[in-house]
RNA sequence: GGGAGCUUAGCUCAGCUGGUUCAGAGCAUCUGCCUUACAAGCAGAGGGUCACUGGUUCGAACCCAGUAGCUCCCA
């Protein structure tokens, strides 16, 4: 191989990616070994790769690949998502653009041009995550509507039904007229908008509606007294929707409210359209809200719907599915519910019973998917009742069985699953799996299979039926219906829930998402590992935080703050972005993104191809000795102990320290202290022992690295330094080293030595001594420590020509401390005699309070009493170490007569 | 309105059970070096009232209470 002299990732990456899948390193199949299973969040089919996949999925093929490495069978099993609202959305959109509308097109039609969209688009994010060098066993890649997948969602939904679990009811869902379909609450986002607060008024029964007759042309700005009975004639009311008074099905006050007693058992009429409505007594009214008098509108409001419930009212239900106003309004027909409220509010101040409008703040919802305003709409549903299953869910996460990684995550989800709601699983479309509930005449069902066992279903009933009898639910199921599923479907653990696959890679090892779905998907993939299998479907959920640019702002394709991530692998490699997101990525927070961490990342990457391309230009000598026993010694310690860092990291899911930890061992410990330690002069050999113990070294570094930068170990692993290799001995196979033991003491003193180096080439820059110019030193040792071991290392580190030890002082020398042991090197020029005193007098200074602090815990009897044994015998070592190093000062203030 | 979390160097973050000479790392900044692996580099340096106020303790960035600012979730 010939090496460049820069790493260009565009050659290697490709190269390397079909290899590995030519080699089959991806793929899994049940053995002896342990598993180690992660199923991917299966992104939408209608999705590109963005920032957030990314991060993501760095983070799953970092743990994959390293569970390879520890010799473990991993399996990433990849897959995409239907995403039922989103993808209807496009293929719409899609028909549209082709002149075609969906309101033309059958069931059957309309499937067909989805599945010819998903056919096209749905593997794009896949394709993407292969150029990061995703690891994910692609044979097993599932689609949510795949025939195993879709029928366990059925097989599901029937033994859900027939535990009770799932039943059909009237409830007040989130309709999204643009869509048309309903969302659930979670898709819902609230923003607080401007809206405007209108004043209407209500003619009271057996008073004339004559208009303006009670009008005093000055209504109050306090609405508190706007409504009062010092107008007999009419009541007013406060709304944000006046277009939906037609709607309207009684008048609402609070019984205890006194300024209203005379309405009690009256009938009000609805403005404009003078339709008769009751005034009715619920204390749910606040009478200090508004002006008291609640209009209750039951088909477009919750809370009215279940006041409406309590009083026998009837639902008046004025809205069309697409947001227009239908004819039981009467008025305003077929206009849009934002245009109708426009040309109401002029009808009603025409008809003089608007009494004002005020600006007023307050929370709407809009569809996630269409940013529609979202209509509250009275709808036969289907739910999911969640109490039961959510109780198992939560004991796992409360016990441990289930860990969330971070932990604080878990009072997040304590308080969803204490108070979970009912999941209204219907969803108004024809992508998705289709309800199997079929309707007979007599406005009964049967939910069953498929249609033919439905019909046998329904003869039971009446032996008279047909197919032609039965209608199937024309809605499909809520997409999160059948990701739930997705770690036990995957493995068609449904259908064949004794199948090796499943018994071998279920439960699942680590999850890893974002936080948003914890409750959407987390929470209910628990809820159906216990349901199906009675066990949970993964061990540790890792929750990565969302990606915002510098300013804090989410990435998203609208602000246009996203970079493209490929663009971004196109130019600092795959490996260095895998890098640059790890580095800013802390478990669970939102991170920071810039650009700048990959250019760090890329920047890595070019620092370990030049350590390999200097070794690799070295020439052995086999007749010299090694001289580097104990850099070589050193090294190997200190691999030990980072393996042991990143090791613990790991284990706790740090993957940014990790990586950091990753990172500092190879360039301070192997490029800027061993490879300088070790290196020799331009244009000499070195010795056989330190070039094989360095090209070890490297391998293991390789190893360590791979995780995090796949692509580039991969290709120095097979360069002919490392000697011939087979075609599967590759670095993404290859074993991480074990763990060998760390002799601290070497570690200690050459951290020491380090100290030692880093003084000579401080007091080089202050007494402008150029690095050049060889010094003498000579080490008074007063620790004990045998500094000759090191000789050779400080020589080399900071050009030395002479290192000697010595007993004594040496006078008019520049010295230096590290720990208690003296450093002096002879220097021509005259020291300055008070700047030495100066200098020392402030170490002197900064001792003796640091002593004087020690001292006074040690002094304290409470502290004495109180603190472990090894506070003290540290405090104890403090104190001596200080008072040592007390005394050589004194020695040399003395010497310096100062 | 209810709940959760955050605030440590210019930036992004560590700091684990309160106790090393504990105030750290990376990046950025400044200074000096084109020293034959790397200027995408090397060597060195500066930089913080740990948001604020009080409390507990022999001892607090860490525990408790309050205050301010920010973020998220739910209504």
């Amino acid at each position: 191989m010939s090496i460049a002299k820069t790493y260009i990732p565009k050659e290697t990456e490709e190269k390397w990616y079909s290899y590995w899948l030519q080699h089959g390193f991806f793929k899994s199949v049940p053995d002896e070994r342990e598993p180690y299973t992660i199923v991917i969040p299966p992104p939408n089919v209608t999705g590109v790769l963005h920032m957030g996949h990314m991060l993501n999925n760095t983070i799953q093929d970092v743990l994959v690949r390293r569970a390879r490495m520890k010799g473990k069978n991993a399996c990433w099993v990849p897959g995409t998502d239907h995403a039922s609202i989103a993808t209807e959305a496009k293929v719409v959109a899609m028909l549209k653009e082709r002149g075609i509308s969906k309101k033309d097109l059958t069931r059957e039609e309309f499937l067909t041009y989805a599945w010819e969209w998903k056919e096209k688009y749905g593997g794009i994010i896949l394709e993407q995550l292969k150029k990061l060098g995703a690891s994910c066993d692609w044979d097993r890649t599932k689609f949510t509507m795949d025939e195993s997948l879709s029928e366990a969602v059925i097989d599901t939904f029937i033994h859900l039904y027939k535990k009770g679990l799932i039943y059909r009811g009237i409830r007040m869902i989130n309709w999204d007229p643009q869509g048309k379909t309903a969302v659930s609450d979670e898709e819902v986002i609230r923003k607080e908008v401007n809206q405007k607060l209108y004043y209407i008024r209500y003619f009271v029964q057996s008073e004339s509606p004559e208009v303006g007759k009670s009008e005093s042309g000055e209504a109050s700005s306090d609405f508190r007294t706007s409504g009062l009975p010092d107008s007999p004639g009419f009541l007013t009311i406060a709304t944000t929707r006046p277009e939906t008074i037609m709607a309207d099905a009684a008048i609402c006050i609070n019984p205890n409210d006194e300024r209203y007693l005379h309405l009690h058992g009256k009938k009000v009429y609805i403005p404009l359209i003078n339709r008769e409505i009751p005034v009715i007594l619920d204390d749910y009214v606040t009478m200090d809200f508004g002006t008291g008098c609640l209009k209750v509108t039951p088909a477009h409001d919750l809370n009215d719907y279940e006041l409406g419930q309590r009083h026998n009212l009837p639902v008046i239900d004025i809205l069309n599915d697409d947001g227009t106003l239908n004819e039981k309004a009467q008025i305003l027909v077929g206009e849009d519910r934002f245009a109708a409220r426009k040309k109401i509010a002029v009808l009603l101040e025409e008809a003089g019973v608007l009494e004002k409008v005020e600006e007023y703040k307050s929370q709407v919802g809009f569809s996630e998917r269409t940013n529609a305003v979202i209509e509250p709409k009275l709808s036969m549903q289907w739910f999911c009742k969640m109490g039961e299953m959510a109780k198992p869910a939560l004991d796992y996460v409360l016990n441990g069985e289930i860990k969330l990684i971070p932990e604080k995550f878990v009072n997040t989800y304590r308080h969803w699953m204490e108070n979970v709601r009912d999941w209204n699983i219907s969803r108004q479309l024809w992508w998705g799996q289709q309800i199997p509930a079929w309707y007979l005449p007599t406005g009964e069902f049967v939910i069953a299979k498929n249609a033919e066992e439905a019909l046998k279903e329904a003869q039971l009933k009446n032996p008279e039926y047909t197919a032609a009898n039965l209608t199937q639910d024309e809605d499909v199921v809520d997409t999160w219906f059948s990701s739930w599923l997705w770690p036990i479907s995957v493995f068609d653990g449904f259908k064949d829930p004794d199948n090796a696959d499943i018994n071998y890679y279920y439960p699942t090892n680590d999850l890893v998402t974002a936080p948003e779905i914890l409750f959407f998907w987390v929470a209910r993939m628990i809820m159906a590992g216990h349901e199906f299998r009675g066990e949970v479907p993964f061990r540790n959920v890792y929750l990565t935080g969302i990606v915002r640019d510098k300013q804090g702002r989410k990435m998203s394709k609208q602000l246009g703050n996203s970079p493209d991530p490929l663009d971004l692998i196109a130019q600092y490699g795959a490996d260095g972005v895998r890098v640059g997101m790890l580095l800013c990525s802390p478990a669970g927070n939102d991170l920071m993104f810039d650009e700048s961490y990959c250019k760090q990342g890329s920047g890595f990457a070019n620092k370990i191809w030049n350590a390999f391309k200097l070794v690799k230009g070295w020439e052995v000598d086999e007749s010299l000795s090694n001289p580097n026993g104990v850099a070589i010694e050193w090294f190997a310690n200190r691999f030990n102990q980072a393996l042991t860092e990143i090791e613990a990291n790991f284990a706790q899911y740090r993957l940014s320290e990790a990586l950091m930890d990753t990172y500092k061992l190879v360039w301070d410990d192997f490029c800027a202290w061993y490879l300088e330690m070790i290196k020799p002069a331009y244009q000499h050999p070195i010795d056989k022992a330190t070039y094989a113990a360095t090209i070890q070294f490297f391998e293991n570094i390789l190893k360590v690295l791979h995780p995090f930068m796949p692509f580039l170990t991969e290709e120095l692993w097979h360069d002919e330094l490392f000697g011939e290799r087979s075609e599967t001995d590759c670095c993404i196979v290859a074993q991480l080293p074990a763990i060998g033991e760390i002799n601290s003491r070497l570690l200690n003193e050459t951290e020491l030595v380090k100290d030692v180096v880093t003084n000579i080439r401080n007091t080089r820059k202050t007494k402008q001594i150029s690095d050049k110019e060889p010094l003498e030193l000579f080490v008074k040792s007063n620790s004990g420590i045998n500094y000759g071991q090191f000789e050779a290392i400080i020589t080399r580190l900071a050009n030395i020509s002479k290192f000697e030890s010595v007993a004594d002082k040496i006078e008019g020398a520049i010295n230096f401390l590290a720990s208690t042991d003296e450093f002096y090197i002879p220097f021509s020029e005259e020291i300055d005699p008070v700047a030495e005193c100066v200098k020392l007098k402030k170490e002197q200074e900064y001792l003796l309070g640091f002593l004087k602090s020690v001292n006074a815990k040690l002094g304290n009897e409470r502290f004495m009493a109180n603190a472990k044994p090894e506070i003290i015998e540290v405090e104890q070592k403090k104190k001596a170490d200080a008072e040592a190093k007390l005394t050589i000062i004194e020695e040399n203030l003395a010497a310096l007569a100062c």
